[in-house]
DNA sequence: ACAAAGAATGAATAGTGATTCACTACTTCT
DNA sequence: AGAAGTAGTGAATCACTATTCATTCTTTGT
């Protein structure tokens, strides 16, 4: 035999692949999926089409990975803050807000994420991340009942209806209407927005006026 | 001259206009609008393709009629809902069952309206479309503020947060997994989610345990 | 019955961009 | 240096349907 797959190789390979994910990634970030063209992500990792596919099995695939990873870090953030000190009230209502937050700060990744029309496969990790939200939440309510900070009630609905509601409330504000950014993103506009959400939400799960 | 449009013909080309629309309607509810196709149309209405064209500007342009009508007929079903006898909460809460009963009757289509990823004409419609709900709900809550059955609160963002919330509680359950009918929309489960859904938002909407 | 105009047809076309694959270049090992 | 295998290339191909348009068929008025 003459040639072995090395270290060095092994390492080249995934610096390749992990420029195409970012490049993926900052493509996405400013004009969604459904602008990204193949063609552009080669050119700017500097590789050429055909080798983005000895990496990822369709365009579909690609899509599906750097929404996973996009994914995980929004998750992962609002995990963080439920992970906090304080009740579980309070910790949800840090969790809700990080959530907005990071989506107006970034509202074209966040649209896609949230609202964006994508294909099938792309779709079906949009389900996981919607699920892995109303997860973190679920658990969270479940902890707010038993510390007694939150009535009973069906812990997985409610959590549901969480997602949907910010979900909801941020498509507005997120979407591309055509041209240039968001003229309703002023950072004062901003806390009037996300204030008012948490509000319906926290009224929602504690049935308590705000 | 020897042809002008006559009564007859007006009518007659009406008739296949409106063959189309139902037809392209059938698919749309047994497939959503991404499989339904040109030629199926046709072959359903009894045209060939070429008509349609003579009929609509383009493929996103019926369907984003279709959307616009299917969407109509649940708008106008709320708002009924929303104009009977009784409280502003009541009807409220009248007014988000009809909502969710409906969808949950007719899976699919629901799901076309809510969720499926659409062309940006038709995803166009859906952004108006939730806003008439979001209009609708925005109206009563205002309503219920004056009438003092519903205390002082963002009327806007709080109908916003009643439409996701239903949503997103909605998209689980309408879900085409992959193939036949979702085994978790039997009429018994139908109610108890409903009614988990309604509590959420009823409580969001006054701040009142439920 | 004929001419003029419109409506309908549907096979052929076109536009799009993802994907392939025959080929070249590179790595590794003996 | 040569053999053997792998990675990279990118122009050509493919797949998919929406859309077109030259042609045929209908309707209408004289």
């Amino acid at each position: 035999m003459a040639y072995r797959e090395t270290e060095k190789m092994r390492q080249r390979k995934a610096e390749a692949r992990q420029r195409i994910v970012d490049c993926t990634f900052q493509c996405v970030m400013d004009g969604g999926f459904r602008s990204a063209r193949i063609t552009r992500i080669a050119d700017l990792a500097g590789v050429a089409t055909g080798t983005i596919y000895r990496h990822f099995e369709s365009r579909e695939d690609l899509f599906a990975g750097v929404f996973r990873l996009a994914t995980q870090r929004e998750v992962d953030k609002v995990a963080e803050a439920l992970a906090t000190e304080g009740n579980a009230a309070t910790r949800l209502e840090t969790a809700l807000r990080q959530f907005a937050e990071r989506a107006l700060r970034g509202p074209m990744m966040a649209w896609s994420l949230i609202a964006e029309p994508v294909d099938p496969k792309v779709e079906e990790e949009r389900l996981k991340y919607r699920k892995a939200y109303a997860n973190l939440f679920e658990t969270a309510i479940r902890e707010g009942i038993s510390e007694g900070c939150l009535p009973d009630q069906d812990a997985r609905q409610s959590s549901t209806c969480l997602v949907g509601a910010i979900a909801e409330s941020l498509v507005g504000p997120l979407s591309p209407t055509q041209a240039g950014h968001n003229p309703a993103a002023t950072p004062d506009n901003t806390d009037v927005l996300v204030n008012s959400i948490i509000r319906f939400c926290m009224q929602g799960l504690t049935g308590t006026r705000r």
